[in-house]
Order: structure tokens, then C-alpha cells, then sequence
RNA sequence: GCCGCUGUGGCGGAAUUGGCAGACGCAUACGACUCAAAAUCGUACGGGAAACCAUGUGGGUUCGACUCCCACCAGCGGCACCA
């Protein structure tokens, strides 16, 4: 037994974190003739709050593949950036009178400090900032082309604007009728904004989904969010010589249309205007619901309101009678076309408003009680009152409605999406400049390609104005230029673009971050595309992960990307929680801040708690306590040292285990199971200590499994045993031999009517015939089936016999 | 309302294809070491004296169900007047 020094985990980790530094083991090489893995975790956003131990979960793990495939030959490339622009950091620079860029420098400082010191293999020579002008000049070099292939425009559309941000939101940041980022209320605006077209995208991001390894709730939600909807679009004809729109899942119910429904911002009322008689009704109904807030307006519980417009009515396609038309804003103007016919019959919203407006029900679906409430679930069931829909099937009734609507010319098949085009300017000064002069004469000009980046002017005085303006727009300097076609006065856009821009396509910038050319290489691209692992937050499904996605197809239409979609594989981490079982947050005073763990027990401990702390993709809550036995476990491993034996090679009983244990290991990091491969290497080490010493070749095939784990101990003690010929990166990853994983004896489990008597212990390759031999002659199983009646033996290989007696 | 997920000891959580429920760890108790404590090591640890009972509840399928089916209950996440 030697005597072993103690571990001194603060000497060890500063010691192989400085040597990775100078050495730089994990810069990912540009020889593309190595078959490569790119690993990806979520780019964090620097804050003044520091590290969160929510971070280190998603870094570890990633980490622990992309240490894994190191030794398995991958050319690796894991690199790490920072999301830096957004509204957080220039409130913080606000609240503190520092200039954003400052505030950025210094939390990105802190945040570098923090994930060094905990040992993850970044290759930090590719770090990527989205505030540095060399970056966001390829962010705007993306909005350009976007421009030009007709998916930027500029609209007068009704925004969501957030009231103390002073910002316009994107839907997806409306969360409950309430800003994402500061919870205040949101209400609605109409203002010119820059929009990209991600409808256009709405049904690949759809299909597209097919071609990738994702969780299945997050292609679940991302279909959801797109929200496609497939039904018919119809032309109902007014006594205006016009016609409204609308749009319909349930064109087999036309002829139950007993009313029709247009929202209050319907521009077509303005047309009407003259010929409606209750036009002060009308008004005064638009000017009601203009003022309401987003959250009054959705409100599921509130009954609905409506008026009837008297003086204009539409005609039913079909039967020619006449409809009444209501207003009323249960019907939004941002989805299909702003207007409803209303079946009663069969829908119970409109169930709902005939009722109170006593409005006819007519019922054309037969097998519901149209009179107690709608009869919506009508599958197999048989059209009545329809004409020539009468007899068929819903099913069959809608395929017919819309031959006849299109062989008519008064309607036709159409496909739906919830999904919105992407709202992306933003009045607020922390973000990338949107590259466009506004020209009187020539309309919108892009800034030509040469003139990027378009930077940030330095300034001062960068606070939103109240009257809603980007804060660019105070700056004359900056704003007057003039036009590039004509060279005539003319104004730069004043709106940035929102948090969500940078974050879109940072991926490609890794590959090839100093490139003043291109956005990266195309070589380059070619060779590192698709990421092959990304993991990341839930919380970004339908954000950053649907944008990118978006982001990504374009460029793969333009040529850039040579593939369909930018990540293979996406995992999802759970939120690690308070150890009261809540969010961590600073107003519940359940933070736990990551410093102090590695502080006090280490980096290489933090890193396998957390790998340890439950299901890699559930949430969590932190245990202090729980850390310990983390921490023991690495004082065991190190205590190995102690009992190295002269032996070498696998002793014959340990190969069992050992095979086992590398087994494991292997398959649990490719699984997300990393709690299981933990406990595995625990119990690999309980063993080893009953059988009281270790050989060389034991640790060493310990050291170099738990190494992506606890990397910085397992340099170590590679390092003082001397384990191999070299260092531990010159290692492989340990093969395991599928025979020896074989337990020698087996225990089986003899059941009698599936409840367990006993359990017999016999030689693992035993056949059938020799076990029942062995059972006949066992005086214990004899006295258990004795005077009953065996009807039926079964027998599960290595693991159990079934007896199924009657009494 | 729609979509997705979860429910196992005091706690975090294990359990290949339907085949020995509770691996591993924490906490706890007792013991060893120590003048003592901490650390460390050892033993026990779902309930029950036992037969047995136990994986949210009630049914079902099966020789056998944490696992499959049906109906509930509770909780979490997303969407939501989407026509």
C-alpha cells in the first residue's frame, strides 16, 4: 500500500486548466480528410448575473461526447460564443450609466472565466461574438439577400408593442398577452416594421422535420406552432357588388351557414361605410375593441360581443340566401382572411353568438342535439338539409364542396398556417443596424455589400424615446446620407434588428470566424455541416430553433449551406431547479451559484453532479447534500493510487465488471444517460475496493472512461502513475469484448404462478434440459410443487423458471 | 379545449423485448477508529412478526405487468376565440 498525496483538486484543475490553455489539446483541425463530429451547445447570452448552474448542464454533457469522440478519432469541433446584443445588457447599461458595449465587454469577461474554470474543451480560438462588427457584418450581409430574394419587406402592419420595453415584439416573444422579457403589458400598435417571410417556409419546416433526429415533443410543438390547417377558401358574394373571403376547415357545412362574421379591423368596412344604416353602432364597436389589450381580447371566458351590420348582407353561394353580417373580434384579422361564415350548428363558438344574438341554428350534420349544443365531432357521420351533399359523409361532403367551389369559380382548396411572418425591427439601439436607406425618390436601397459592416455608431445617449423611435433616429450624423443610386438626401433605417438575428446562423461562423470574404468557406461549410449534435433549451423551440432553421433553408436555396437543414440530432436539457423544487431565481433566493461549488469541491465534481443529479433531459432540483457523494466518489477514484498493485493486465475477476463498466459507459453517453454511466464507474469502484488493489491496466482503462467526466483528475492521476506511454489524449477509447460481459453464474429466479420461492444460482450457459434436470432432483423445489397439479413449465433463459400449477 | 410529458422508498433516481422492483447516490441508525469531533471504514435501511402487501386510482390482457390496453385522478410544459 502506498502512501498517496492528498487530492488537492484547486492545484490539480488550475494545473491542467493552464496547460490546455498554452497547449491548446482541443483546437479543431482543418484536415478534411478525417471524418469529423461537430458538437453544439446554445450560445449563452452574457448577463450581468454571471454563470447559472442550468449552463454547465447543457456544456458538460456535450463535453463528455465531444471528449469521447476524441478518442474515438473524430476530427472535434466544439466551440463556444456570445450572443451578446439584446435588451437585458442595454438595461443594465441604462440603470448603471455604462455604454452597452461596455457592460457586454465585461460580462463576456466574466463568463470566459467562469467556463474555463470548469474544464470544458472549447476550442477557444474560434469564439464568435455577435456584437463584433466583423460578425454582425455577415448578419446583415444574410438580411441583404433575404431583401433581395423578396422575403425582407417593409409593412404597415398592427405590431405588438411591449409598454415598457418601448420595443415592437415578435409573436413568438408575446407570451400570455405579456412581454417574454419584462412581463408588462402588450398592446397593440399599428407602425411600419421590417418582416421576414418564414411563411414561406411554413410547410418545409414542416416536412423538413422528417429528415431529423429530434425529441418528439419538440417536433411536436414546432408543428403546433406552425399550426397548418387544410380546408377551402370561398367567395361569398355581398349585395355590394363585392365579395368577402373566408376561409373554412368545414366547407361541408356551407349550407348550414346561417351568419357571417367579419373582425373589426376589416378594411373592408370602410368600403361599406355609406351603406351601412347603424354605422355609429359600428364605430363605436371598432373604437371598443381597438382599446382593449391583447390579454381582454383573448380571453377564452368573456362572452362575445358583436354587432350586426345593417344595410349589407352576402349571398350563400349555393342557395343564394341571404346572410347576416356581424362584426364582432372573436375573429382576428391576423389569421385566414379576417372573416367567418358561422355554422351554429356544428361549432360552439358560433353556437354560442346565435344564441345570444338569436341567430337560426340549422343543423346539416345529422346525430347530434343541435338544440343543447354544437355537434362539432362529426366523423362517419351523414350530411341532411344539404341538396346534393344530403347522404354523404362529412368526409366525402368536403372533398365534394370543394370540386363543385372550384369548378364553379367561388372558391378553393387552401391550406393554413398559424405561424406569422417574423416581425424584425426592433426601436432599441443595442442590436445590429439594419443595412437599408430610405430614398424618396428610389424607395428602399440596400447598402452595397462593400459598405458593410454598417456599424453601430458610438454614443452616449441611447435610452428609448417615448414617442417610440429607435434611438438611431436622434442622430443626424449618422442618419443622413446619401442615396446610393441616386445621390440625392436620403435616411438610413433607424431600427436594429432583434436579439434573435446574431443567434440565427452563428453556427457557420465557428467553422471559419476570421473570414473577411464570406460568412465562412464554403469548403469549410461543405465539410462541418450539419452539426451533428445540438443541445439546447425547450425554451427555444419555437425561437431561436424555428428562426435558424429558417435562416438555414434560405441559405441553402441561395447556395451558401449544402444541406436541407443545419442540425442532425437536438437534445434538450431539463431545467435544473432551487433544491425547494422551484425555478432557480433571484427573487425566490434559490440561486446557486456555480463559483461557489467549484470553489469548494472542485470543477470535476460540480461537472459530475450535475451529470449525476437525474434523467439528463427532466428537470432537477439541486441538493447540496447530494453533491457529496460526487465528491467522495472522486476521492475513492484518487485513493486508487494507494492500492496499484505490480499486477498487470485484467485480473480474471474483474474482467466481468470491467467489461461491463466500459459497456455501459459507452452506450449511456450516446443515450443522454449519463446518470447511469455515473453509477456504473461507482460500482465499478466498490468492487474494485473489495477486491483490495488495482493493476495498471485497470486504472487505466478507469481513468481514460471516467476522464470526460472529471477530466482534470484523470489528467493527474494518468499523469503520476504514469499509465500509459504518453498523455491521456493519446489514448483510444476502450473496446469491450461482448463475451466477457458474460457473468459466469447465473441467478434464476424460480417462480411458482409468477411469485418468486427461491432463487438458485447455476453456471450462466446452462441449457434448458440440465436446469430441469438440476429442478427435479432440488429437494426445495420438489417440497414446493408437491400434490399440485403442473399445467405448464416456462422457462426465460438466465433469467427465471415459471411453474403454473393448479392448487 | 387541443398537443406533448410525468407519477416508483424519507429524498434524487434505476429497471434491455412484458421476466428477480428499488441499481447507484443522498439522508438516517448502529458499530469501528479517536481523549473527542470531523473525515474515513463496516453493517442495516420500502412496509409487515409472518403469511404476505407494495411502482397515482380502478378495471383488463398474460404463466408473468412499473412496462401493453381501457377508464379515471393529480401534476408539469406548449398552444389557444386559429374559423
Amino acid at each position: 500500500m502506498q502512501k498517496v498525496k492528498k487530492y488537492d483538486f484547486k492545484a490539480v484543475e488550475k494545473k491542467w486548466q493552464d496547460i490546455w490553455d498554452k497547449d491548446k489539446p482541443f483546437a479543431a483541425k482543418n484536415d478534411l480528410s478525417k471524418p469529423k463530429f461537430y458538437a453544439l451547445v446554445e450560445f449563452p447570452y452574457p448577463s450581468g448575473q454571471g454563470l447559472h448552474v442550468g449552463h454547465p448542464r447543457s456544456y458538460t454533457a456535450l463535453d463528455i461526447v465531444s471528449r469521447k469522440r476524441r478518442f474515438q478519432g473524430y476530427n472535434v469541433l466544439y466551440p463556444m460564443g456570445w450572443d451578446a446584443f439584446g435588451l437585458p445588457t442595454e438595461n443594465f447599461a441604462i440603470k448603471n450609466k455604462m455604454k452597452p458595449s461596455e457592460v457586454t465587454k465585461n460580462n463576456i469577461a466574466r463568463f470566459k472565466k467562469q467556463l474555463k474554470s470548469l474544464g470544458l474543451s472549447f476550442d477557444w480560438d474560434r469564439e464568435i461574438n455577435t456584437t463584433d462588427p466583423e460578425y454582425y457584418r455577415w448578419t446583415q450581409w444574410i438580411f441583404l439577400q433575404l431583401y433581395k430574394h423578396g422575403l425582407a419587406y417593409k409593412k404597415m402592419t398592427d405590431v405588438n408593442w411591449c409598454t415598457s420595453c418601448k420595443c415592437v415584439l415578435a409573436n413568438e416573444e408575446v407570451v400570455n398577452g405579456t412581454c417574454e422579457r419584462c412581463s408588462s403589458e402588450v398592446i397593440h400598435k399599428k407602425k411600419s416594421q421590417w418582416m421576414l417571410k418564414i411563411t414561406q417556409y411554413a410547410q418545409r419546416l414542416i416536412d423538413d422535420l422528417d429528415l431529423v433526429d429530434y425529441p418528439e415533443r419538440v417536433k411536436a410543438q414546432q408543428k403546433n406552432w406552425i399550426g397548418r390547417s387544410e380546408g377551402a377558401q370561398i367567395d361569398f358574394e355581398t349585395n355590394q357588388q363585392d365579395k368577402i373571403k373566408v376561409f373554412t376547415t368545414r366547407p361541408d357545412t356551407i349550407f348550414g351557414v346561417t351568419y357571417m362574421v367579419i373582425s373589426p379591423e376589416n378594411p373592408i368596412i370602410e368600403k361599406w361605410r355609406d351603406k351601412i344604416s347603424n354605422m355609429e353602432a359600428v364605430d363605436e364597436y371598432i373604437k371598443i375593441s381597438a382599446k382593449k389589450s391583447e390579454l381582454e381580447r383573448t380571453d377564452l371566458a368573456k362572452e362575445k360581443t358583436g354587432v350586426k351590420i345593417d344595410g349589407v348582407y352576402a349571398l350563400n353561394p349555393f342557395t343564394k340566401n341571404k346572410i347576416p353580417i356581424f362584426i364582432s373580434d372573436y375573429v382576428l384579422m391576423s389569421y385566414g382572411t379576417g372573416a367567418i361564415m358561422a355554422v351554429p350548428a356544428h361549432d360552439q363558438r358560433d353556437w354560442e353568438f346565435a344564441n345570444k344574438y338569436n341567430i337560426e341554428i340549422r343543423e346539416v350534420i345529422s346525430g347530434g342535439d343541435v338544440k343543447k349544443e354544437a355537434y362539432t365531432d362529426c366523423t362517419g357521420a351523414v350530411m341532411i338539409n344539404s341538396e346534393f351533399l344530403d347522404g354523404m359523409s362529412v368526409e366525402k361532403a368536403k372533398e365534394e364542396v370543394i370540386l363543385r367551389l372550384e369548378r364553379e369559380k367561388i372558391g378553393n382548396r387552401k391550406v393554413n398556417y398559424k405561424l406569422r411572418d417574423w416581425i424584425f425591427s426592433r426601436q432599441r439601439y443595442w442590436g445590429e443596424p439594419i443595412p437599408i436607406i430610405h430614398c424618396d425618390k428610389c424607395g428602399y436601397v440596400p447598402l452595397d455589400e462593400s459598405d458593410l459592416p454598417l456599424k453601430l455608431p458610438d454614443t452616449d445617449f441611447y435610452e428609448p424615446s417615448a414617442d417610440g423611435e429607435s434611438p438611431l433616429s436622434s442622430m443626424d450624423d449618422w442618419v443622413n446620407v446619401k442615396c446610393p443610386k441616386c445621390g440625392k438626401d436620403a435616411k438610413r433605417e433607424t431600427d436594429t434588428m432583434p436579439q434573435w438575428a446574431g443567434s440565427s446562423w452563428y453556427f457557420l461562423r465557428y467553422l471559419d470566424n476570421h473570414n473577411d470574404k464570406c460568412l465562412a468557406d464554403k469548403k469549410l461549410i461543405d465539410y462541418w455541416m450539419p452539426v451533428d449534435w445540438y443541445n439546447g433549451g425547450m425554451e427555444h423551440t419555437t425561437l431561436h430553433l424555428l428562426y435558424s432553421r429558417f435562416w438555414y433553408k434560405f441559405l441553402y436555396d441561395i447556395g451558401v449551406v449544402p444541406t436541407k437543414e443545419p442540425y442532425s440530432k437536438r437534445t434538450s436539457h431539463g431545467l435544473i431547479l432551487g433544491e425547494n423544487g422551484e425555478k432557480m431565481s433571484k427573487s425566490r433566493g434559490n440561486v446557486v451559484n456555480p463559483d461557489d461549488i467549484v470553489n469548494e469541491y472542485g470543477a470535476d465534481t460540480l461537472r459530475l453532479y450535475e451529470m449525476f443529479i437525474g434523467d439528463f433531459e427532466k428537470a432537477a432540483p439541486w441538493s447540496q447534500e447530494g453533491i457529496k457523494g460526487c465528491k467522495r466518489f472522486l476521492e475513492r477514484f484518487w485513493g486508487l493510487q494507494g492500492i496499484l498493485s505490480d499486477g498487470d493486465g485484467i485480473r480474471d475477476n474483474m474482467s466481468v465488471i470491467i467489461n461491463k463498466t466500459i459497456k455501459k459507459v459507452s452506450e449511456d453517453i450516446e443515450n443522454l444517460k449519463f446518470n447511469t454511466a455515473i453509477a456504473a464507474m461507482m460500482t465499478l469502484i466498490n468492487e474494485i475496493y473489495e477486491s483490495g488493489s488495482v493493476t495498471r491496466r485497470e486504472l487505466s482503462v478507469f481513468t481514460i472512461i471516467l476522464s470526460p467526466f472529471a477530466p482534470h483528475i484523470a489528467e493527474e492521476v494518468w499523469q503520476s502513475c504514469t499509465l500509459g506511454d504518453g498523455t491521456l489524449s493519446d489514448e483510444v477509447w476502450p473496446e469491450f469484448d461482448e463475451e466477457k460481459c458474460k457473468d459466469k453464474v447465473t441467478q434464476i429466479a424460480v417462480q411458482i404462478n409468477g411469485r418468486i420461492k427461491y432463487r438458485l444460482d447455476v453456471e450462466s450457459d446452462i441449457s434448458e434440459e440440465r436446469l430441469w434436470e438440476i429442478l427435479d432432483s432440488d429437494p426445495e423445489f420438489l417440497k414446493i410443487i408437491d400434490g399440485k397439479q403442473v399445467i405448464k413449465k416456462i422457462y426465460v433463459p438466465k433469467k427465471l423458471v415459471n411453474i403454473v400449477v393448479r392448487q
